[in-house]
DNA sequence: ATAGCGTCCGACCGGTCGGTCGCTATTATG
DNA sequence: CATAATAGCGACCGACCGGTCGGACGCTAT
């Protein structure tokens, strides 16, 4: 068996990866992917650039490696404290109660990791693009999912566009996380949950709600928005 | 002192000074403030380094000179089309309006400047995140007052609370900055409209459609007339 | 004519970047 | 134990960074 198993050495090498890309999601997500630097990564975890680039071989490798261990630190945040609610609006709302959290809690203490490598890599290309695309797009597509099971239940009503809600919910995020890292609001997380609560009513029974919001004039499709109980207003 | 009017020599001193400020504006929207560097930047223009550098002293004041710029040039195309509807909701929904075109028409090639700088120096500190602080405060400062106004008016409910209007109006905006730049969606325009349409109900008569707001659950209010067709659903 | 100012240049500085290249220790396996 | 493979090191590379400096050139006022 020549190559089957290359894990020869010591087991402290994938410990000392492990440690590269931990040090890695933190300073990223401060002085963000770019601003990683290998040079003073190395030193602040002790080791040399060349060792540390042994692991990955370029730069870029490492900011993908990054950015998936980022993806996994969101879903350990964000999904798993909501995966056991009820499938469909209690879920979606024990996520967006989670991703308020998330953010506030700066668990990337410079804001969304994700966000800001958008920012920084949009309209340069290339793989670390790509990859937030996908992770976004991923991440998108759990969200319609579980919009469109609320639908499906009843708990929204049936002309609901998931999209136009997922794309609402990106919004109020964002916003959260811009106010947080432009300048500490203790109310941003207050209004970010007001709006969450806007958009995804907080009781809907299942045939009263949709007949409510069924009938607007002028265009077939047209709907007044969903002001019900909660307020984004008082 | 003749220190009136300084401008002894060329008048292309001024006129080299704006193309700097300008072509940094467009660099820095695509590769950021901080890819903005002196050198490419004067070869882009066919200058030295040197020659470049005397107009500002540092790379910050450039950076700071470009950020000014770029207030002035979203101004133009968020603010002014806008200033000659009548204040309050109306002249609202027209920044909006704006605000959208503004940025789906990428006034900006690399997106809005003013949101990736925040993005790349939150956590730095500095001259640069000052201004921006500044900046954005002023806007929403515009923003909320002319809430007030429309308040004032009778065009929004009493209750309304400006500040989380506002901060949701930028979370539809950032959104649709996003989407545009992660990958070009056709829809995120026609999205961002829909949103705003339900933040902004598009009638409001006096005194029935405040109270009709107020605290009732259904609010049949779209207007089929425009473009932007008022639902956040279906 | 000339003095003085401002623009702009070309050369250059110290420093940092991502990345390469031998090399040594250490280790797992035959 | 011998061998092969690897983690990690330290020196080094070329490119580029922001910034400085002395001076060339053209303008304006005297």
């Amino acid at each position: 068996m020549a190559a089957m198993s290359p894990r020869h050495s010591l087991a402290e090498a994938q410990q000392t990866r492990e440690r590269i890309i931990q040090r890695s999601v933190d300073v990223a997500s401060v002085e963000g992917l770019s601003g990683l630097t290998l040079g003073r990564l190395a030193g602040d975890l002790g080791i040399s650039k060349s060792g540390l680039l042994g692991h990955f071989g370029s730069k870029e490798a490492l900011q993908l490696a990054a950015l998936r261990r980022g993806a996994v630190i969101f879903d350990r945040e964000v999904w798993r404290p909501a995966a056991d609610a009820t499938p469909g609006l209690d879920r979606l709302r024990a996520v967006c109660a989670a991703w308020i959290s998330y953010l506030e809690r700066g668990v990337f203490p410079g804001g969304c990791l994700f966000v800001s490598s958008t920012f920084e890599f949009d309209g340069r290309g290339g793989p670390v693009l790509a990859l937030l695309r996908r992770q976004f797009r991923a991440w998108g597509r759990r969200l319609t999912g579980e919009l469109r099971t609320a639908v499906a239940r009843g708990e929204l009503p049936p002309e609901t566009d998931p999209e136009q809600l997922v794309f609402e919910l990106y919004g109020v995020m964002m916003s959260l996380n811009h106010s947080l890292q432009l300048a500490p609001d203790p109310q941003a997380a207050a209004r970010a949950h007001r709006a969450v609560s806007r958009l995804l009513p907080w009781r809907a029974a299942p045939g009263t709600r949709a007949a409510a919001l069924a009938g607007g004039p002028g265009t077939p499709k047209a709907k007044g928005g969903s002001p019900p109980p909660a307020a984004n207003r008082g």
